[in-house]
DNA sequence: ATTCTCACA
DNA sequence: TGTGAGGA
């Protein structure tokens, strides 16, 4: 079958399965007219694919799990090496190293949140209001007690 | 109507 | 990964 009905069955998008060829994943045929030909083991490792990103392995470990797209026949054995599993548990470290600066970055937008909604209480209850939000050139980061620190990138007239 | 490759506001 | 171009 060609990409197109490949793609349905499979359930991933006619793009994916390109670049999953791209990518070395798959090596699906070839027929004269230079289209995909997608035979039934092809569809099924696709699915073994999705399924393994979806449990969070980038391609390049996936590749790694599977045996050769180019020659074997079917899908995957068990006979996975330690150092396999030790890269699993290096991308899963960084994984968690990744995490925990976004999960300082919700912090920040939180603290920010409710900064900002404290402002905007005050000021409805006050006779004015002075200070509102200012957004300048240069750089601004929000740090976690929801204060925007703004710095200028270079001070023009300064020396 | 489909697919292909290539390139990116 | 999406999207559009330009061709088969």
């Amino acid at each position: 079958m060609r990409i197109g009905e490949a793609s349905r069955i499979s359930g991933a998008s006619a793009r994916s399965l390109r670049h999953y060829e791209d990518e070395g994943l798959i090596v699906p045929g070839r027929c004269g007219n230079g289209f995909r030909d997608y035979c039934r083991s092809t569809i099924e490792r696709v699915l073994v694919i999705r399924s393994l990103l979806e449990s969070g392995l980038p391609v390049r470990l996936i590749r790694e799990l599977l045996p050769d797209a180019a020659e074997g026949s079917d899908v995957g054995t068990g006979a996975v090496g330690a150092e396999f599993l030790r890269e699993v548990e290096g991308y899963r470290d960084r994984l968690a190293a990744r995490i925990a600066v976004l999960r300082e970055q919700q912090a920040a937008l939180d603290a920010y949140l409710r900064q900002a909604r404290r402002a905007e209480t005050v000021r409805r209850g006050l006779p004015a209001g002075p200070d509102h939000a200012r957004v300048a050139g240069g750089s601004a980061t929000i740090d976690h007690d929801g204060t925007v620190a703004r710095r200028r990138d270079r001070d023009p007239d300064g020396a």
